[in-house]
DNA sequence: GTATGCTTTCGGC
DNA sequence: TTACGGCCGAAAGCATAC
């Protein structure tokens, strides 16, 4: 049988590139693309920075001060993200890269996996061939770089666009896949972050290498056997996950700083209605229904907590969802004794339809036995 | 014991 | 010296039904 050959198109630090083609004059700065809270002058996180300001330290997640205290002596830029335009790039891109697959499948705002098994017809070399005019495709049409990953499942093909940034392509044949992924540190495994990462380390788990080496059994002991047999399949290349189209998101969630930290309702129920209410809008354009209402808090100490509540029925009005995120607010606020730092409203479990109008029960006798 | 569904946390981007 | 966003989906953890 014909292996599965999957690409990875992983766009390099994709909002800063989209300021650098906005404006090609702070192309040789570094640009810091921030999400400022509003809190205070320069407080927030950065969002993504180009290489020029990576190199200086500066790396996603981290407070803006902290950033501009790492880049004191250098002409650098700081920018406000925006997120729908970006958006709007990304669709862009993603309709040209959708017409080099057999089956797509998009992953957040800047990656995607192509299946292009059949139009390659199983050849890595056409595939690099394929790859390489993807790039120059996308460089002349959007002008943006982007680096690819290429081997014979999705896992493969995402870390082997991980070993060559930015503007890289990376190819990995099935019977190299052993030796591609022995030496690189567990973390690169999708699915190992800081917390399997360190028990990994103490049970002397290092590399790709040593994972493929421990008894697989084991795993399933320590992980559970769904992790512990995803880590011991992806440790030898295994991944069997198809490319397939993502459909409509799942949830929708909005979340904001509050100007300072509190425990009063009042306060805090005044920023959530705003934020129940750009949900709401989100809910109303999509034309769907939700089920479930959560709320989302981060304490003063950076840590967080959510609550969420489960109707029955499908629901859509804004009451309701400012009604219960208060209910579900004065809960939290009774179960915790920090102050809240950030406050937020999530809806999910959504229902197409909103039809259910008049005697559901006429139907239960028919249906039941 | 297994399947299923809900709530909460984790972690990638 | 300190400094700290806004999303999303996946998985874990738990309860309940069969």
């Amino acid at each position: 049988m014909q292996p599965r050959v999957i690409i990875l198109v992983d766009f390099d630090y994709f909002f800063a590139q989209i300021e650098e083609r906005k404006n090609p004059y702070i192309k040789d700065k570094p640009v810091v693309v921030c999400v400022y809270s509003g809190r205070s002058q320069d407080s927030g996180a950065v969002s993504t920075a180009n290489y020029i300001a990576r190199k200086y330290g500066v790396k996603s997640g981290m407070p803006i001060a902290l950033a501009k205290s790492k880049l004191e002596s250098v002409d650098a830029a700081f920018l406000p993200v925006d997120y729908e335009f970006y958006e709007e790039v990304s669709e862009k891109t993603m309709t040209i890269l959708r017409g080099y697959a057999d089956r797509f499948e998009q992953v957040g705002i800047d990656e995607a996996f192509l299946d292009v098994s059949q139009r390659v017809g199983g050849s890595f070399e056409q595939a690099a061939e394929l790859a390489q005019r993807t790039k120059n495709d996308i460089q002349t049409r959007c002008e943006l770089t982007c680096s690819i990953g290429i081997g014979p499942n999705k896992l493969v093909a995402k870390i082997a666009a991980d070993a060559q940034k930015p503007d890289g392509l990376t190819v990995v044949k099935p019977d190299q896949v052993e030796s591609f992924l022995v030496p690189l540190p567990v973390d690169r495994l999708i699915g190992v972050g800081v917390k399997a990462k360190e028990k990994m380390e103490a049970m002397g788990i290092r590399t790709i290498g040593d994972l493929a080496k421990y008894d697989a059994r084991r795993l399933i002991e320590i992980f559970g056997r769904k992790l512990g047999t995803y880590f011991h399949n992806a440790s030898v290349g295994i991944d069997d996950e198809p490319v397939q189209e993502r459909g409509e998101a799942e949830s929708i969630s909005r979340i904001a700083t509050l100007k300072e930290d509190t425990r009063d309702l009042n306060a805090i129920l005044d920023r959530t209605d705003r934020l129940c209410e750009e949900v709401h809008e989100d809910v109303r354009q999509k034309g769907v229904s939700f089920k479930s209402i959560g709320i989302i808090a981060v304490l003063t100490d950076m840590s967080v907590r959510s609550r969420s509540k489960t109707y029955e029925n499908p629901a859509n009005e804004l009451e309701t969802l400012r009604r219960t995120a208060g209910e579900l607010f004065e809960k939290l606020l009774n179960e915790s004794e920090l102050k809240l730092r950030r406050v937020g409203i999530k809806v999910s479990n959504f229902a197409k339809e909103q039809k259910t109008q008049k005697r559901i029960t006429s139907f239960l006798g028919d249906s039941e036995s």
